[in-house]
DNA sequence: TCGAGATTGTTCGGATGCGAATAATCTCAG
DNA sequence: CTGAGATTATTCGCATCCGAACAATCTCGA
């Protein structure tokens, strides 16, 4: 809920305390918006689908990562969550303890661990994320539908651009 | 640097894989490249710019935040930046000792808190946020120009829906 | 005036989160 | 064959992160 100031007080108030700097308020207020879409969406599915079932965002996202493509390689699930390798050990360490996925050495590279989702985790996906979904497609519906395809492609440019760099 | 898979390639393992559920993809799409595009613009932004400093992305919000509204109350900088006023605590505590921002206790209201930035943090941010700025510049370029209002647009759309949840 | 209820910042316990160091394993030039 | 270098998951230390419980303070109706 934004405190006591909107979004466009806030915005107000930066421009004219950053006046004489001579920056890029238009980026500015991209990327801040960008952040704060983020955090409001994350912090709003926290709280409405993921909380009853005790998980984080980034147990979620593990969970996630690993339902669309099991058995699936640690580095890879780091990876698409962005989130570090140190990260993932913790959080795999915490489901796994839970018995929502298994571990197992690749037989093919020693190096590597194959993750896996047991009965007990592919039933929480199945129950949750529809429910989730839900969730996305109420938020999603406040951009236009014909917008939101544009609105998606603006996301992956700023992504496959800044990962890049 | 989304690992193996490009992002055209995951949607598509998505879709295959759960075909059968009847849920929203353009939605799923939607918020999905929401939160990649957050993270990597973020962890760009550490990277390159923050880095240097030694400051996390959270403690560089808090002195954002608190450089454009000093002297501000503790509670209004954890609404602004996203977080709980637990966080807060921790991430002040580590900024106050570095000599970066001070605490006052109200005289107003013996509950509430005010921070100021010190001039040493003053000349942080100064030296700071015209290099964060460069590169959120470049990042925003990635959208056409006459796109980007729209884009931040669509962005506070959705920030202002959810949090009125 | 006064006290029940609301609000605020901190503390506490536990779960992320990361960079750097490490051990295990693989690769591939020589 | 072999060993130097590359790659991987884990460990370590420390800094976030959060919900819940808490003490201090304020509000406002009776």
């Amino acid at each position: 809920m934004a405190g006591q100031h909107t979004l466009a007080e806030t915005e107000r108030q930066v421009s004219e305390r950053l006046a004489h700097m001579n920056l890029d308020f238009q980026a500015m207020a991209v990327t801040s918006n960008l952040f704060r879409a983020a955090s409001a969406v994350r912090n709003h599915l926290e709280r409405t689908v993921l909380s009853a079932s005790g998980l984080s965002w980034t147990a979620f996202v593990v969970l996630w990562v690993t339902w669309i493509w099991e058995p699936i390689e640690t580095r890879q699930i780091a990876d698409e969550g962005g989130f570090s390798k140190a990260t993932l050990t913790g959080v795999l360490n915490t489901l796994e303890g839970r018995g929502y996925l298994t571990r197992e050495k690749s037989k093919d590279d020693g190096r590597l661990v194959l993750v896996s989702l047991t009965d007990s985790g592919r039933k929480l996906m199945d129950g949750l994320f529809p429910e989730f979904n839900k969730q996305e497609q109420k938020i999603s519906s406040v951009v236009d539908e014909k917008n939101q395809t544009l609105f998606a492609d603006m996301l992956r440019a700023v992504t496959a651009f800044t990962e890049a760099q």
